[in-house]
Formats: C-alpha cells, structure tokens, sequence
DNA sequence: CCATCCTTCCTAGGGCTCCTAGGATAATAC
DNA sequence: GTATTATCCTAGGAGCCCTAGGAAGGATGG
C-alpha cells in the first residue's frame, strides 16, 4: 500500500488549516486522519499525542504571526507603528481564527523559547521606543497592549460587541488612539493622584 | 430507588464547581452525573446537552460577577469606581476560572437578553460618567476596558506573563492608572480617515 | 542484488465522551 | 387509590484519544 506523505511538518499545516476551518477545539486527530487518507492511529508515529498537535499549531502560528507583524512594522514608528502592529494581530485573528487560538495554548518553557514569542515581545518594545518608556514601564505597557489586542479580538470573536450598532473597527481605531494617548502620558511612577 | 434530588439550579452550581477545579473545557456530562451518584443518561431529563450546561454557568457566573462588581462599585467614583470594578473581574477570574472562560461563552440573543450581560455594560458605562463621554465614545471606551480586562485576565491565565519577573500585579495597577489617563484624555473623533 | 533495518502504515481493541430510545419506578395530583 | 408526570434506569450507537503488536514500504550496506 502506497504511503500517504505524512510528515510532521504537513501535519501541523493540515492541523492549522483544519482549526481555521472548525474551530480549535473541533480540530480532532480523526479529521485530520481522514483528510490524509489514513487510520487515526497512525498519526501517532508522528505525534504523541492530540496536545501536541495544538502546540504545533501554536508554535506555527506564532511564527506566521511574527513575520506579518515584522513586515508591517518595517519603516514605521510611534503611532503608525502602533497601528500598523496592531492591524496585524485583528487581521490574523479574523483571517486565522483557529490559529489564532493557538497562540494561546500554553507552551512549556523550551518550546516557548525556541518559538516566536520572544520575537513578539521584542517587536512591542520596539514599537515602544517612540515613545521613551524605562523599564519597567516598557514591560507595563507592552503587557497593556498585549492585553487590549487580545482582548478585543477575543471579545469580538465571542460575539461581545454583537448587541450595540457601532461598528467594531471603529472602536478599534479609537481605542488604538487611546492606547496612543495612554503611552505617551505613561503615569508617574507610584505617585498618588489625589483627585 | 430514591431520587437523588437533581434539578437545573443544582446541576448548574455543580457544573460551576466543577469548571473551577478542573477547566471548563474538561467539565463533563459524565463526571458531573458520577458526582451527583446517577447515570450521565439521566441528567439529559434535566439539560438537552453539553452545551446548555456551559450556557448555565455562564449565565451564573455573569450575575455572580455583576453582583459583585455592583457590591464593589457602591459609593465610588472616577479612577476608584474604575480601580474597583477592574480588580472584581480579575479576583473573580482567579478565585473561579472556570465560570470565569463561561462568561466568554456565545449566547443566543435571548439568553444575553435575559441575563446580566447588560448589567456588565452599564455598570461600565456608570464608571465612565466620571469622565464625561458623549456617544459613540462611551461604548469604545465600554469596549477599550472590556478589552484591557478580559485581555489581562486571559493572557496571564494563559501563562503570558510567565517568562519576565515583573509581578503580574504590578503591571496591572500601571494599566488601569493608563487606561485612567486615556479615559481622561480621551481622543477628539478623527478629522479624516482617509490615511 | 539481497539481507537488514527503520519508518510508516495497518488491525484490534479499551476507555472515555455525548446522546437517544424505551422502559421502570418514585412522587405528585386528582 | 389511581392516574399522571418526572426522574431514573439499562442498552446501545457513534465519535474521540490512544496503545499494542504486526505487516509492508523504502532506505542502507554488504
């Protein structure tokens, strides 16, 4: 019998596909069997496991992710940076769903590491040099965007926004100006407010 | 044979229970029927499937959660009614995870109707009457702090904030002081968008 | 060219899940 | 006390994940 060119490589980009078109959490290793013309249990010379399957996805994700982000980000700064960035993430999310949900599967510390979350991190504190932040300020506000970003993906996608007529993308582009706004009077350290 | 007492109310308490320990993807018919010492086939006189269990909780959570951000919005105002309701979602997402990923479950237009979803906007929308917002910008700032919250809550739930020693804590009372800082320096609508 | 070895695939099967159908019995209403 | 309804049961189908053990393709080396 013929083999079926299963190699992990195209499984991971088969699982991808498969996420995109059902869901994370529909993408079953009997699915992607059939679409491979093969027996479920045979994938598992490839994998160990269905986990595994997800953090490929994630790890491929991520990487995908990266190198849009890295291409939009070229020749911008500040705002504009800050933007272009951001666009990129929404974009995916909406283009990739199921991807997009796997760069939220939780990775160990090596796979972390080899993968491209470092690269994201670094590309927000890049963003951030347009507007002077020290540590840990920088830090602050890069887990501050990450969280707005993912939030109103993860909200949009939960259909949270589904029950008001204003349009999601102009919420985002104001809060993209408000996040704007937000990083360029970074609050003082500590000091209490008192108003 | 004596009965073992099931109904809905019950069934959805112990399904919120039961998310919280183990995920909300890993709660299960099967497991839930085996805690109340019955056969998984007799819950389906109580729920049509899964999925109306997970709408349950989600809807308890929901009006868990609006209680208590009600509770802790009373007497406050500006940045303290911001502060307060802020750390009340994130408490309650750490103290019960599991009815806590049930809020971002989807609902059907009459199940949001009917539960406190609304109550979430407009406690929001209370906060945000410190800071003298016209529409449509109060429902982008509603989604900007729905965002920055969920967004937190989600990405450090997922291990996101795991790889840097600054104190997820710390990070989080530095947004709210810039989400603060954006509420009050709210952008003015955009003059063009043509670029 | 042939023997060897590793990889990829198979069949078989166990255990878990969700869910349906049909029947029995407990609790309640009349 | 009987009729009704709600709650529980057994039985079973279908899908999922995964393991064990075996067969055959394809490469390697004599």
């Amino acid at each position: 019998m013929a083999r079926a060119g299963v190699t992990v490589g195209r499984l991971a980009e088969a699982a991808a596909e498969l996420a995109d078109e059902v869901g994370l959490e529909n993408m079953t290793v009997s699915e992607l069997a059939r679409r491979f013309g093969v027996k479920d249990a045979s994938l598992y010379s490839h994998i160990r496991n269905a986990h595994e399957l997800r953090v490929r996805v994630a790890v491929l994700a991520l990487a995908e992710l990266a190198d849009r982000a890295a291409t939009a980000l070229a020749g911008r700064a500040g705002r504009d940076a800050l933007i272009a960035f951001a666009d990129t993430y929404r974009d995916y999310a909406e283009e990739h769903p199921g991807r997009y949900a796997a760069t939220r599967v939780t990775l160990d510390p090596e796979t972390a590491e080899a993968s491209a979350a470092r690269r994201h991190s670094e590309m927000m504190r890049a963003i951030l040099r347009g507007y002077a932040l020290a540590e840990p300020d920088q830090t602050d506000a890069v887990r501050m965007l990450g969280s707005a970003f993912h939030g109103f993906v993860s909200l949009e996608q939960t259909g949270g926004f589904r029950y008001h007529p204003r349009g999601a993308d102009d919420s985002w582009r104001r809060m993209l100006d408000a996040l704007d706004i937000a990083l360029r009077n970074w609050p003082a350290p500590a000091a209490d407010t008192s108003d």
